[in-house]
DNA sequence: CCTTAGCACTTCTAATTTATGAATGCTAAA
DNA sequence: TTTAGCATTCATAAATTAGAAGTGCTAAGG
């Protein structure tokens, strides 16, 4: 069992750590407690047998363990008021209407990362419960288009193309009539399947260079769906701010990482809707780095959100940003409604 | 005056140091050329007076200065034969007929950051001679609207609104309609100004809420002028392989010059169209870094692009590819047209 | 039995020394 | 003019030293 004492000795440890970066002698501590530092560092070997702390050598002060802070955040770590600057800055964002509530996420994120110097990933699921509004096709030269598709969520995707020499304008047209016939309010991750399996058969019957076009279509269809589940990073070089980064290999290592656009996609493979905190390895990005992430759901569609930073985070700071967003999203997401 | 043999020299220092990052010694050359290491360190102070070389300290090999690079580029530089390889996979995105000009330069670009470890800016100019060709507003749900700004290149702009309670569906179709009789064809650095001066006037005669929308529409006007004049960079990270930033100032510097807008966008300030190279200080962003940039005219919208590397780039390897891919997209751009 | 003063002990860090080696500049001979 | 030979310079790496920080343990005190 674990005493009064040893939880307020590991809540001063994590603290201080989390603060100056370097390892935390007994002397500093019993400053704040009532006892000398010899009784600290009693209590120090415990909290090290119980693989709460760690060493780096042997006279080097303390520094928590993955479990130390694991047990921290868990049992020792008070929620953080947020400053009433922050919170304003955040009320502007939530406030601007001409913001949907993907981008207000974004922004919100863009602050946070700005606020706290830590790395923030966005990652969303648009083509999920999308489905087709319309096609629209706008004639630019001659021989040049703009094709548009466009979802009931209010997802765009566009694309310039040059037609061939042999392409009707007329059969263009043809084409988006039926498009939009035959596929409009089809999800649009089934909308592949749709075309090939019924609009193609027909289009071959009306549309005299129906091969030419069905792909371009085709094409724009399967961009749309990867690039709605989008992957935005912001802040990356924020860890070259961090005293544990120093190391122009770790820098590299973590900068790889955000180029593994699979690895930063599985950020959001946990289910839970929480505000969950992944201490360094369990974060299975970078054994030094922490992740605290959380899902939001809004109306139907998923958005996964998460901060990064060296595990030696402001989690309090953060969750109480994360809680903050959360809560006023969600009361957007009534209102709009 | 310089002689062939110092011309020889230099040029041998040169590639030299490109290639391995370490001052060069009189023995390593004097194997090249022929002639023992005695006489090649008495050129070698002779290259010094014209300070076309440096030293690092008393007994370091020579590394070339600044002027030495630029002698080096001016005359002495062969043009590089570019790869099979890497032809074949520039001609892949080049054929690749759904990428309109400005995705197969970006396209490109990547593709040399890639293979040279570089970093690449594509600076668009798009609002330049872009015209307004329509506004569109798509209903999505009863108090939610997409509103889309499209340009006669092809430009999308586009923004997912929540109306006010109180503003009706009829009102925004006025509007809409309003802009695109009175503002369609106006190059899209003027609409601000067109809006505010012939539209606000009439739009609070016919529509009674006319202060939110004619407030959402500017919003969104002024956001395409800034978006469209994008900035894309690639490979920022490339720099942290080079030996000359191992260290994490160094880092950080150019980091840091990446994030500063003003500054990458001056890179487009210089008229020229051709191929032009600035050796460190000339760069006028780092003493450290080179830059390769030159302007693609594509029927009248301007796009500069910049290789980004260390001083001791390969400069033959990245303007042979710029050479190339030029070429290329100047075909493009007339078989377009 | 818990707390604490005292002290020996460990290890890191930074500063200094030493040794080695790479490459130069200069001199003098070919 | 070229080159061999050699003293000279300076960087880098390894080895040494000194100092500071902080621990663990022991033994005394409440």
């Amino acid at each position: 069992m674990i005493t009064e004492r040893q939880r307020a000795i590991l809540k001063c440890i994590v603290e201080e750590y989390i603060k100056t970066a370097k390892p935390v002698s007994s002397n500093h501590i019993c400053s704040n407690l009532n006892c000398s530092s010899a009784t600290v560092r009693n209590e120090m070997v415990r909290l090290e047998e119980l693989k709460m702390l760690e060493k780096n050598h042997f006279a080097s002060g303390r520094i928590p363990s993955e479990a130390g802070y694991r047990y921290y955040v868990d049992n020792l770590m008070e929620p953080k008021e947020m400053t009433g600057e922050d919170m304003l800055k955040l009320q502007t964002i939530f406030h601007n209407n001409e913001l949907d509530l993907n981008d207000t996420i974004k922004r919100s994120i863009e602050l946070v990362s700005e606020i706290t110097n830590y790395t923030s990933i966005v990652l969303g699921n648009a083509s999920k419960d999308n489905r087709l509004k319309k096609v629209e096709v706008v004639p630019l030269e001659p021989n040049k288009i703009l094709t548009m598709v466009i979802t009931d969520r209010g997802f765009v995707e566009h694309k310039n193309m040059v037609l061939p020499e042999n392409v009707l304008m007329t059969d263009v047209v043809k084409t988006v009539e039926l498009i939009n016939k035959l596929v409009v309010n089809t999800p649009i991750n089934e909308v592949s399947e749709k075309l090939e399996y019924e609009v193609k058969p027909i289009i071959s019957k009306y549309v005299k260079q129906h091969e030419v076009l069905y792909n371009a279509f085709y094409d724009a269809f399967s961009e749309f769906t990867s690039k709605a589940n989008d992957i935005h990073v912001v802040g990356r070089t924020n860890f070259l701010k961090q005293p544990e980064f120093s190391n122009i290999d770790k820098v590299k290592e973590i900068l790889n990482k955000f180029e593994d656009t699979d690895l930063i996609k599985s950020i959001s493979d946990d289910d839970d809707n929480g505000i969950k905190i992944y201490i360094g390895e369990e974060s299975e990005i970078m054994d030094d780095v922490s992740v605290i992430k959380t899902k939001y759901d809004i109306d139907g569609e998923e958005v996964t959100i998460a901060i990064m930073g060296p595990k030696r985070m402001e989690y309090g700071k953060v969750v109480a940003m994360l809680d903050y967003i959360k809560e006023n999203i969600g009361g957007m997401n009534e209102k709009e409604k």
